[in-house]
DNA sequence: ACATAACTGTACCGATCGGTCACTCTTGTC
DNA sequence: GACAAGAGTGACCGATCGGTACAGTTATGT
């Protein structure tokens, strides 16, 4: 179990398939950014596939501990780490190599539901509902569900308006709905 | 000016490329699925890339007429239409082949905004934004470009939700989001 | 009947695709 | 120092990529 060699192959067929997509990156430009040869990318990965789910996998964890990592270190409560969301997509949005949701993109070009890369992206969003569920049921909303999944919502259309560019603010824009939906659930109460 | 060879190459392309992929599908590939000879192709268009701008210009097109058209038959109030695109959208979802938003899809592919097909994209999302500002104002929303702007993030939210398929009911979701958007800018008045 | 334009099939270009091959170099362990 | 194992190299595979050349066929308008 050596972890180091293939942990990098990982890390950085990352960033290139994150700026340049999955088809369009191909093995042999990974052997050029990454240095690492083609035989030994072989030897940790049988198909250009399984690489692409262990960089999903990746993707996956480091995404998800730094959005949770960064709404608990904007907020308190279950409440307003929900809104707070907004504010941690804003600083991801306005890094300088923002490219939009690397999930999104790869059930753009697989986009059969039966193929393994999109199932896998499909249980990171999945993922990500059930960790708004818990919150919205932690805070004590009524229907915390149906509440976690509008955030959710405005989370994605921010997600990629703010890759499709055409707008400034998307993050702003998403949470002062965020913040009327999470009021209306309030009142409810 | 003779149409219809040429329109019709554009209209097999879109359907390929909205099922393939853009990378994914080849010239040949085209070749094989239209039944039109490659040297025709490119008499018409002199690069895939100007075939690609061709393809958006038409979806473009026909979307947003058919999403015109869809709210103004379910809705007759401005305010109603915005609301009822929601159900458009249902409808859309659940259609068989449905693969998600063409030009996400695109700004996936092509993810440098200098991109012509990028940018193209990006104008499609702002023709949207320019009509559902329209119809806030007609309606007579207190500021009504940020409720156009949460609309649409919720209705780009719905669409990338029920391409990933991770949950059912995307549509409805932001509908009742976007019921509270709404009766909250009311309110407001 | 004839020119013209649109269209077709096929073969081909260099480059790149995902993936494999035999082989060498380095490294840690005994 | 012997030796197995992993990481490395670079050439190579058939297939496909986007795009072109060329010669032949079909349709159209006069």
């Amino acid at each position: 179990m050596r972890p180091t060699k293939r942990d990098e192959l990982v890390q950085k067929a990352l960033n290139a398939f994150y700026q340049n997509g999955f088809n369009a990156t191909g093995m042999d430009m990974l052997v050029r950014e990454t240095g690492i040869s083609k035989t030994s990318m072989y030897k940790h990965f049988r198909t250009k596939e399984d690489l692409i789910l262990a960089v999903l996998r990746l993707r996956d964890e480091h995404f998800r501990n730094w959005l949770y990592r960064r709404m608990e270190e904007l907020a308190k409560t279950p409440r307003d780490q929900l809104i707070a969301m907004f504010d941690a997509l804003e600083e991801w949005f306005s890094e300088p190599g923002y490219k939009g949701c690397m999930f999104i993109k790869a059930s753009s070009e697989y986009q059969d539901a039966s193929h393994p890369i999109h199932k896998q992206s499909a249980d990171h969003k999945r993922m990500l509902e059930r960790y708004f569920c818990e919150l919205t049921r932690k805070a004590g909303f009524s229907n915390p569900e149906i509440l976690a999944r509008q955030l959710l919502l405005l989370k994605e259309g921010a997600i990629v308006t703010a890759h499709l560019g055409h707008t400034d603010n998307a993050a702003q824009d998403a949470k002062a709905a965020a913040i009327t939906l999470v009021a209306n659930a309030e009142q409810r109460v």
